[in-house]
DNA sequence: TAAGTGTACCATGCACCATAGTACACTGTC
DNA sequence: GACAGTGTACTATGGTGCATGGTACACTTA
C-alpha cells in the first residue's frame, strides 16, 4: 500500500496518516472506497494496531475518512473538504519554512525559485 | 533580538538556530560580528545554557559561525557556504511535502501555486 | 589574578511515541 | 443465537529526545 520510512523524523502514526491522505486526494482511494481495518493494515506493514487507529482518528477528525460502527472506515466525499485558517496557516508557514531552508543552503533566490517549481510541478499532474 | 514559540512543534534549540541563521544570512548578523556569548543569550531569551549551546555547536557544524575558544563565537563568511547533496534533498522533501499540505487541504493547484508564488516573493528583498 | 568565554559532562523530569495486551459494543453472516 | 470481524477505549511499559539545573575545566583577555 505504502512504505515508511524507519528513520524519518516523522513519526509513524503521521506517516500512515499522510501516506493515506496522498492515496485519498489523489484518488487512488476513490470516495467510498472501503479501507483496511486496523488489524489489517497493522500487519501490513508491521506496526502496532494503536498506531494505525490513531492515524485513522486524525483523518476522520480532518475528514478525510469516516467510520461506520463494527462495519468499517471508508473514503468520504474528499470533493467537500475545505481549508481551515487555522491548517492553511500551518501549511503557509511549512511552505515558507522549506524555502527558506533551500535559500539558506547558500542558493540564489533565482536557483530556489527554479527548484521550488520544478518540485511543485510534479504535483500537476497528480491531482484533481 | 528574537522570539520564541513555546507552543510550537519545533524544539526550542531549533528555533534558535533557525532565527540565527536567518539574521545570518540575511545580512543583519555581519560577517566577522560576535555573537552574544551562550550565558549571555541563553539569559536574554529565558533558555538554559545547554539549550543555547547546543543550537550554536549546530550552527558551527553547518558552517555558519565559528568559535575562538576562550573568545566568542563570530559569524561566518558566509558567501562561502555551498548546498551539500543530503541537505538539499531534505529542503526539496520538506517544500514537497509543504506544498502537498496544502493541496490536499481542498486547495486547486492553481490556487495552491498562487500561495506558493506570494510566500516565495516575500523572501525576495530580504536576500542577497 | 580575575572575569568572561567555550565546552563537556551528569542527573532529572517531562512529553511523545510505539508497543503489548485486554476488553467491550456494534454489525453482518451463517 | 453464535460467531467473526469491525471500531474503540483503556492500561501499562519501554524508549527517545528535549529542556533544565548543576558542576567543572581549559582558554583568552584585561
Amino acid at each position: 500500500m505504502f512504505q515508511l520510512d524507519l528513520k524519518s523524523r516523522k513519526s509513524i502514526y503521521e506517516q500512515v496518516t499522510d501516506n493515506l491522505k496522498e492515496l485519498i486526494m489523489t484518488g487512488t482511494l476513490a470516495s467510498g472506497e472501503k479501507l483496511p481495518s486496523v488489524r489489517e493494515l497493522s500487519k501490513t506493514i508491521t506496526v502496532n494496531p494503536n498506531t494505525v487507529q490513531k492515524a485513522y482518528r486524525e483523518l476522520e477528525r480532518q475528514g478525510y475518512i469516516y467510520t461506520t460502527s463494527g462495519v468499517g472506515t471508508f473514503v468520504a466525499d474528499v470533493s467537500q473538504i475545505t481549508a481551515d485558517a487555522h491548517s492553511l496557516e500551518l501549511a503557509k508557514a511549512a511552505l515558507d519554512d522549506a524555502f527558506k531552508q533551500l535559500l539558506f543552503l547558500g542558493l540564489s533566490y533565482d536557483e530556489a525559485r527554479e527548484i521550488a517549481g520544478e518540485i511543485m510541478e510534479q504535483r500537476r499532474l497528480s491531482d484533481d
